[in-house]
DNA sequence: ATCGACTTTGACACTCAGTATCAAATAAGG
DNA sequence: CCTTATTTGATACTGAGTGTCAAAGTCGAT
């Protein structure tokens, strides 16, 4: 069937992304990512600088790609709340998913922040990222058992603060090193709307 | 004086890139940033391709650069905010300077958001630069008269949910045709957090 | 008005990201 | 084994952005 085939092929190069990813991470931290090249990548990999452009549409997708399921994931977890809780709450769960990524492995995690800290590349096209998850959290809000009707505006406020949230609760994580705990950080910012 | 010469000639340039700017909109408008090169704006401008580049360090620039006073701006009205004023209200009075900005020529407002809104490399650089303004205006929070002394993420936190307040509400305002009030949009958008 | 120091300009060359094309290699299915 | 679809790598191309240099222009001082 021609639908399997093309899931097979979907799942060989989502590893074949991830392996080329993994090789590449080390270089740019090492040397800085604007002064590694894709041949450079590709050399390191032993693919062909066009394989390696192949796999990944840009530069910063190198090192970005793997933040893309989060936005679905934090979306999935946001709908499975109870319909008793507030929506500010329930965006502060929805964020699970994030926290669980970089935790996985919190030394990657935090060279993995470095690098796009310090890179304006990497932060541009991580907020864009990000920017593209508010729409589905926002959607999400109001499809969640028990929302009330009204306006969108609220709601985009309430997923883009949430996402804001994240964001300045993870820098300040990196910047302490990661030794405060990344879910009270969360929280502390979360509650700053809330007392 | 080495100083005041500076100074006029730093005038100067930011004449010079209006003017550039001015004459490069239209064409993006009309044919859409990524097809138009720095050859094409250097022709229209009647300079060379060098000093035009000179003049602007990426073509993201030329569209963006006119955003750079707002943030000084909105952090200037945050610290004359009176002291018995809460934060999350001083900042919304501190989005001033970004409405005036826009409602200034509605219309060429318009076009500039929908310009911004349909090219993804500019989304990404003016969110760049918003992200900019929010620690500058999370140290005012931290400075303004009566500020009570407290840990920086929660302040941080504020200033990135109001940020994100305004970019939604100019986005719902700029969907719309511009034809709602965008200083009531943005209320909308604070409100979800305080009732 | 002319000189001399400084700045701006434009021409040119260069690196690298990203796109497109095509032929050879390779894998999968019958 | 053969046919067909996919992947790969080689090559060429456009355009952004950087750097250098010599010519042109600016401005103050004499």
């Amino acid at each position: 069937m021609s639908t399997s085939r093309a899931k097979t092929r979907d799942i060989g190069r989502g590893a074949v992304r991830e392996e080329l990813a993994r090789t590449a991470f080390p270089l740019f931290c090492d040397r800085g990512f604007d002064e590694v090249t894709f041949e450079e990548l590709a050399a390191v990999s032993g693919v062909s600088r066009s394989t390696f452009l192949r796999y990944f549409g840009s530069k910063e997708e190198v090192v970005l790609f793997s933040f893309d399921p989060l936005g679905p994931q934090m979306t999935e977890v946001l709908l499975g709340r109870p319909a008793h809780e507030k929506d500010w709450p329930a965006l502060r769960h929805a964020l699970a998913p994030a926290t669980a990524f970089l935790n996985r492995d919190p030394s990657e995690g935090l060279a993995l922040l470095g690098l796009i800290g310090r890179t304006p590349a990497l932060c541009a096209r991580l907020r864009e990222k990000q920017a593209g998850w508010r729409p589905d959290l926002a959607r999400a809000l109001a499809e969640r058992p028990g929302a009330r009707p009204g306006p969108d505006l609220p709601r985009q406020a309430l997923a883009g603060a949430a996402l804001e949230c994240l964001t300045v609760s993870l820098e300040h994580w990196a910047s302490t090193g990661g030794d405060t705990d990344m879910d009270e950080l969360i929280d502390d910012a979360f509650s700053a709307f809330t007392d």
